[in-house]
DNA sequence: TGTTGTCTACCTTCTAGTAGGGATGCTGTC
DNA sequence: GACAGCATCCCTACTAGAAGGTAGACAACA
């Protein structure tokens, strides 16, 4: 353990890049094994099938996304904010490295044919952010932080549906600023301050 | 000829049934031949490469949604009935099928590891979506048919994106009806009839 | 007679996955 | 401290099957 991932972490670090890039059946242990400078069989001896690895990746990226949504919570409590960070969170992460994609939005759109164990990860991913942005919306309506108009779990899923989107969009134009353009308005309407 | 359909038809048909289940790399040519019920080096003889049958595939993709949306607009003036219908077309896809997908959207998430060619005619099909879409925003904000909150450049990529964002959560949650949920308030937004 | 469409048979390359060997290092026991 | 035993990890070498694609024969047809 010379390096500070473990070679199980730098397999998922890599299964993550490549699923980003071209999903589910976009890439192969071959392709990892040579990102991360081990032979195929290797990547065997840590992840048994290719399920496996993809299951245990959804598996924690939803762990990791729980957690940074509990430290933020303590952090910030004004819900608009909260918005604002999660989309500013992809518009970073779209502009820095323009590949960037949500790696459950990516394989919801496989789902049909994705090995169930891995479908059933994603789907719960999906239910975790739905949950959170409903919570949020919820606030956000209660202190008039937030106008909304519907109810919170509709305006979550619209939220939610309008950042994937965007981010499909992005990717189409090769243009991740159009990210943080499509979100805009979507914020602006969900601000209470703003007087016609 | 004594299908209705060429041979070649149902090969295209096929593909995107099966692309519309698990992207490009979500199916092989043993796939189609098996749903055809030709063999695989028949297919060869009408496509000779997978990047000519899926270029072709989203080509006339393409081709067709700008004959609808011609046919379309001669019979629909109105701009806010002209988004409802779309939103509506998609709707009933998701619902009836319950797999449909848009072809382009799917592919767009696929991007950077699509045959360039490929690549090429899905950023065609954007381009073509959001022209559209923008071209009715901009008749609906002059007509007053509509109320936009943004430009309509910005608004109609907005809309396009809550479309594909619906369809992606449709089909994370095995919900059709959540598509039209999802849709159903940025519609009710953008009518201006309604007094708060 | 040439064109079109399909077939069988084949090729190469890639796929996930397996078998088994060799090195390293930790742990309990004398 | 020495050593046996064991787990961990990575390796080479391999498999069976699927991938996209090719060559060439055959039949129907205009």
């Amino acid at each position: 353990m010379s390096n500070l991932l473990t070679t199980a972490d730098e397999i998922l670090a890599s299964a993550r890049i490549l699923i980003m890039s071209g999903g589910y059946n976009g890439f192969s242990y071959a392709d990892i094994a040579g990102i991360v400078g081990i032979r195929k069989a290797s990547i065997h001896h840590h992840f048994p099938s290719k399920v496996d690895l993809v299951r245990t990746l959804v598996q924690r990226y939803r762990e990791e996304g729980e957690a940074g949504v509990a430290a933020l919570e303590q952090n910030v409590q004004d819900p608009l904010e909260l918005l604002k960070i999660y989309a500013g969170y992809w518009a970073q992460c779209i502009e820095d490295a323009s590949r960037p994609f949500c790696v459950c939005a990516l394989l919801a759109s496989e789902l049909p044919s994705l090995p169930p164990e891995v479908a059933a990860e994603v789907r719960a991913f999906f239910r975790f952010v739905s949950t959170w942005l409903t919570s949020v919306m919820e606030r956000g309506s209660q202190q008039g932080a937030l106008r909304l108009s519907s109810e919170p779990r509709v305006e979550a899923e619209a939220f939610m549906a309008s950042v994937h989107g965007a981010m499909l969009s992005a990717r189409a134009y090769g243009a991740p600023e159009m990210f943080a353009a499509i979100l805009a308005p979507t914020l602006e309407r969900l601000s209470p301050a703003v007087v016609q």
